[in-house]
DNA sequence: TCTGGGGTCCTAGGACCC
DNA sequence: TCTGGGGTCCTAGGACCC
């Protein structure tokens, strides 16, 4: 979020979500105000401070906030409540569920006939199970609900940074490649020190001509942020694929993170 | 979006230990 | 030597998000 949409936000609440570059999740329910008049004034100060539209939805929760958001863009307010769920959202294709992708919309689809968010919610919980596991066959039932109790994320640490590149042109020059790997290698070390981070898993991932991807990994006995030891590691994962064919993308990550303890 | 980059989470299988 | 169960860690791949 960049640091003028985030001051803006900041007058309102102090229980904000980042999410991503133009989109928040904001708490207001501890505020007095009507949640539609703050709204207001939250798509009017975006406008002062930025001259740019936004689109606000107003829900119990983030799901639903989310997908109200979406319903009237560019510069809608929409507001859903519980009682709007059967009317608003079940008519919704199930790709706009949070979670559904291409993937799953058209599996929904093709194997089971299910196209809106509706008839998903028409399924018991024992069929999603089956389909999808435990975890996103439970999300689902929930979500096709307009269930959502997680809470705002206000802080949160990485789990791993990463830095890829796909070349302009396909690659079969090892030499290029090595060297594009250890100018991204460079480019993380610099990202953890940064923000004082050291790792212990070094991931490397291939992408082909042919769209093929492939990752190898490496798990390091020490926390490092040893520019040395990561891209010994590195190397160590690239000589584990076998370059045959040309390679489109390279990128590397470091995952494991530690947060050094600040010394004063 | 004939396909960019930085992330998260989940699953499944294998190794290893008790 | 074989048997068994459970837990944890690691690896690889995939779906999804903005």
């Amino acid at each position: 979020m960049s640091r003028k949409f985030k001051a803006v936000l900041g007058e309102f609440t102090q229980t904000i979500e980042d999410v991503g570059i133009d989109e928040a999740f904001l708490d207001i329910s501890s505020i007095e105000k009507p949640s539609e008049e703050i709204a207001k004034e939250i798509k009017g100060r975006i406008r002062e401070q930025t001259d740019l539209s936004c689109s606000i939805g107003i829900a119990p929760n983030k799901l639903l906030a989310k997908i109200a958001s979406d319903l009237d863009k560019p510069d809608g307010l929409t507001v859903i409540t519980e009682e709007d769920i059967e009317k608003r959202i079940w008519p919704l294709p199930a790709r706009k569920l949070w979670g559904v992708g291409p993937k799953t919309e058209t599996y929904l689809k093709e194997k089971m006939g299910i196209k809106t968010i509706g008839e998903l919610g028409a399924l018991p919980l024992e069929r999603l199970v089956e389909e999808f596991g435990q975890s996103y066959g439970g999300y689902l039932y929930e979500a096709s609900r307009g269930i959502d109790e997680s809470e705002l994320v206000t802080h949160w640490e990485p789990k791993s940074i990463s830095q890829e590149t796909t070349f302009q042109k396909d690659l079969d020059n090892w030499q290029l490649i090595a060297k594009n790997l250890v100018e991204l290698i460079q480019g993380v070390v610099t990202s953890m020190k940064e923000g004082g981070y050291r790792g212990r898993t070094v991931t490397v991932k291939v992408r082909f001509t042919d769209f093929k991807t492939y990752t190898r990994a490496k798990t390091l006995d020490k926390f490092t942020e040893s520019e040395g030891e990561i891209r010994k590691a590195a190397f160590d994962c690239l000589g584990r694929l076998e370059l045959k064919k040309k390679v489109r993308l390279i990128g590397v990550r470091i995952s494991n993170l530690e947060k050094e303890e600040a010394t004063p």
